[in-house]
DNA sequence: ATTGGATCAGAGAGCGCTCTCTGACGGAGG
DNA sequence: CCTCCGTCAGAGAGCGCTCTCTGATCCAAT
């Protein structure tokens, strides 16, 4: 009962058979008497065979895995928000489904980086998912160019044309400051993300396309999608127009920041100044007033990613990017 | 340029050497010549060499990695606050320290418990860590009886004895509430976590033991770890105590469920009713008011648990469990 | 009765690596 | 001068598996 581990052989023995047989009934293969494969599947189970993934590896040129690299460290911004936690659910989903494993890689040091770089272009996994941050991630790129299926969570902002899953993001910005101007908003501001950043970029863009469309003009402050820059960036926007009657915050941690300013301004919220959001992170539900969202499905992406990750793996061809839809989750902030 | 991955073979052929040799350098081992070391590592550097780790592990009967098993499924509960990624990262640094490899697993579903049974004691990870929420898991257990080194996040409930990282939890609810009794509060109420989970156990013993050492009579309701539960049981605390002017919640999301209740119940905090959380979430420090809560080294422990895996696939043996301390962040609501 | 084809099991050659064992070499001791 | 030992490189045997190729068996068809 120690750890005596039944190879191939051992089976084979005992049921009789040849390593060959067994193999052919581990792996599925049809083509095996009847009798034969049941007698070969009692000796497995009697056993406790479980094949060594190694072995099979070696000559398969297979790793049965799939690597999801974060590019950066999930630091607080990232980690406080379920992004990360949700996107490792829906890729695990699909692995589990597929029956590949999940490497999970946190490129944060120049170390980390070279040690993905290493070990993902070594093919020790038949493809990796780059979920990175920033658009102008070097890391997708060096991996397509070395021949590792690559899949990446974000649109790359420099190096297109890899396949890539990622949200709605100007839409779903659009969208959000139409609800605005529908409600009659006039002063429109926005705290807009990071502009490294393909998320921070194309919500801005969402906005801007919005207000392009009515005849409001634009006030804009910078944040880098935490919670304090939301503060500081909705406090230069009420100095910049102490009259600004609305504010979409490009993630939902600024619009929570934006949402003690107002409420420490004196200001009331929804009624002198709206505020919307994006991403509907669980606080979003329950702030005060509940915030109104642009909702991502973050978990969906995750299982896309893994698809694609897989397909790619088996030799698919990369489709365009798959964009996934945002939805506006109207509550009470606007 | 394409995927012909170079073998020990041909840098060996390059280097004009033999395997053995090239191994040796590549394993670092002693006892080469300085010159044929230099020759190999050109090679190596040249061919772009890199081992093929399912060979070596197939021959080392070591995996170089380590898997990481969620035993249920990360919900709403636990995605929320940043356990799930602060012990990630925490295990995941040290994995990169030792260079050795992170395979994530959850193991939600009962086909995945399988899987991950049938995957760990395969010997395709060198060792296992289970973060687990029940301390009543029967993985970690079964695991250990299989011979595979296991680790639990979490004083496992039944089966003790195993090698685990907990954190000071009864300590650290003792001294919440100490710090409540020590500022004259005299009806304080807590809000249980889950009588399954040993968190939530712990926590509330903390509370117990702190009142009996004063003179107050202890006033419990149970939750289960989600801000809504923390609602519910605040609701209930209010209805069987309209006086209490305290109350302990075993974590942050309840706590911060309770402020809300007591808040459109008329009463302010800390004014009339203090109030302390535990874990600290980053949510914690921006609630109205600020949330005196227990800060516990979620990061650390992922740290610890990392070595602690790896000292014991390394034939260390297993010291009793470790214990992290926790800490009293005292802020506004209490 | 002989052949042809179809079906399915076995033999055997590796996959790329590690590691023990063997052997070559050189310097010190008898 | 020969032996002995220490140092270090090479030879070679696998690790456990897959997969191609060969071969056996059986039934239908010639």
């Amino acid at each position: 009962m120690t750890s005596a581990r039944p190879t191939l052989e051992k089976v084979a023995a005992r049921a009789g058979v040849s390593r060959a047989t067994v193999s052919r009934v581990v792996n599925g293969s049809t083509h095996v008497n009847p009798e034969i494969r049941a007698s070969v599947l009692r000796a497995v189970e009697e056993l406790g065979y479980v094949p060594n993934l190694a072995a099979r590896s070696l000559v398969t040129q297979r790793a049965d895995s799939v690597a999801l690299v974060f590019s950066e460290p999930p630091t607080r911004v990232f980690s406080d928000d379920p992004m990360f936690s949700d996107i490792i659910r829906g890729v695990s989903q699909e692995m589990e489904a597929a029956d590949k494993h999940l490497v999970l890689m946190l490129a944060g040091s120049p170390r980390g980086r070279e040690r993905v770089e290493r070990y993902t272009t070594a093919r020790h996994v038949d493809g990796v998912i780059v979920a990175s941050m920033h658009g102008a991630d070097p890391l997708p790129t060096a991996l397509a160019r070395r021949g590792v299926p690559v899949v990446c969570s974000g649109r790359p902002l420099v190096h297109a044309g890899l396949p890539c899953v990622d949200m709605e993001n100007a839409g779903g910005a659009e969208q959000a400051v139409r609800h605005l101007v529908a409600a009659g908003r006039r002063r429109i501001a926005t705290i807009a993300g990071p502009q490294d950043m393909v998320a921070g970029i194309d919500r801005l863009t969402g906005y801007r396309t919005a207000l392009r469309d009515s005849d409001r003009r634009s006030i804009v402050a910078v944040g880098d999608f935490t919670r304090e820059s939301g503060v500081v960036a909705m406090r230069q926007l009420l100095r910049d127009d102490p009259a600004l009657d609305a504010v979409f915050a490009a993630n939902d941690m600024m619009a929570l920041g934006a949402l003690q300013v107002l409420r420490r301004s004196g200001r009331r919220v929804p009624d002198d100044v709206a505020v919307v959001g994006f991403d509907d992170v669980p606080a979003a539900s329950y702030a005060e007033p509940p915030l109104t969202t642009v909702r991502q499905p973050v978990y969906e992406m995750g299982r896309e990613l893994g698809r694609l990750v897989l397909a790619l793996a088996a030799g698919g061809d990369a489709d365009g990017p798959v964009i996934l839809p945002t939805e506006l989750v109207v509550r009470e902030s606007a």
